[in-house]
DNA sequence: CGCTCGGTGTTGATGTCGTCAACATTCTCA
DNA sequence: TGAGAATGTTGACGACATCAACACCGAGCG
């Protein structure tokens, strides 16, 4: 009585379609992802989860959606355990971030593959990626109060430092780093380039 | 009489579909490109395309594969015209990759996204990028002699320059960069950050 | 010069997919 | 308790990739 928008017939059809559609989706791709596929596992019917869903798409934008908060989460609980002032900061969510799409390779693909989900803007995945990015973009206005980076306008820092690590996460994602490479060894290297491009000219940490 | 692998009942119809299938992709996105509808537009029936490809995987996967000869072919005009020393020939290089993703989007997308082109690994795909990167390790090299960057493992750092230029890219091809941002300074900065970062630790240019 | 054969292209059929529409069930609430 | 809404199911349709059987054509052999 108490919650109406869920536990009907199923018990909450939307949030076991979201939970298999990113365990089908770790085992096999986005693509092994189908609506028949999806129902049978969860034991319904093929469109039952129209019910829920208008689209395909929609369901894979929302589990993309649902990837972004996760990873968010992470940032956000290694951002508070890491010391409140220095690049450390930074390199510790650089690290962290590629660690995470090396862990959920099929998810982090969905989640930055617009083509697999639909074609139009996706308001919903770019709330998330921005939140994301909008974290960045604060961390990095606190390391210029403290001096510790160059006082560049921060929004560009952010898309630049966002992508060097998105760009190492997808190249190793994607395979086109070998995995005989040490990516964490890599990541670290990556950070590193990039946070001493963006130290002021006479610092040296 | 000369050539006898082409120019049989159409003409040459392997090469006609590569080309039609990329303008379909730069069009549509690599989505609307289907067995019937290339075979339509080339004017042959949908499994003509069957004796030139053993699938719709391998056709997607020889365009890309020609997109990285394109992309190859121009970072190399780039890298031809500009200084022989000094980091502005690693800056060129930079700024024209990222310039080529904008300019083909839906192919550089095809080009990265595994995807979209078939699960097992696509070692002609890893060839043609490959050759990328080792063009971009000799640079480095190159460099690393005239004593403007870090004489640390070239590889390593080539692969921390990839992934910023090809973060960059993906984030603007997906759409995850704002497109009132303007793209070009943004590759500016990245690529000037990165030569920061990968400097020596006291020469200034 | 005509025949044949492999390279090339076509048509028909199959199985899978996303999705719609009509129908069935079940929960909620007045 | 009964009605209406929320939820789920089955059947059907059109698009798709792909296979198999068939048709065409051009080169080289006799």
């Amino acid at each position: 009585m108490a919650k109406h928008t869920k536990a009907y017939h199923h018990g909450d059809l939307r949030a076991a379609l979201l939970a298999e559609a990113a365990t089908m989706i770790t085992e096999g791709g986005a693509a092994s992802v189908t609506m028949r596929a999806l129902g049978e596992r969860v034991g319904v019917s093929r469109t039952a989860p129209y019910r829920h869903f208008t689209d395909k798409s929609a369901l894979l934008l929302a589990v993309a959606a649902a990837g972004f908060d996760r990873l968010n989460d992470r940032l956000q609980a290694v951002d508070a355990a890491a010391p409140r002032s220095g690049v450390e900061r930074i390199r510790r969510l650089g690290e962290e971030y590629v660690r995470f799409a090396l862990e959920n390779p099929a998810h982090y693909r969905l989640m930055y593959g617009a083509e697999a989900i639909a074609r139009a803007e996706q308001p919903e995945l770019r709330e998330s990626a921005n939140r994301l990015f909008e974290q960045l973009v604060e961390v990095i206005r606190a390391q210029q109060r403290s001096g510790r980076i160059k006082r560049q306008d921060p929004q560009t820092q952010a898309y630049v430092a966002w992508s060097a690590v998105h760009g190492l996460a997808m190249l190793v994602v994607e395979g086109q780093i070998k995995t005989t490479v040490d990516v964490e060894a890599l990541a670290r290297q990556a950070t590193a380039t990039l946070l001493d491009g963006m130290r002021p000219r006479k610092a040296r940490g």
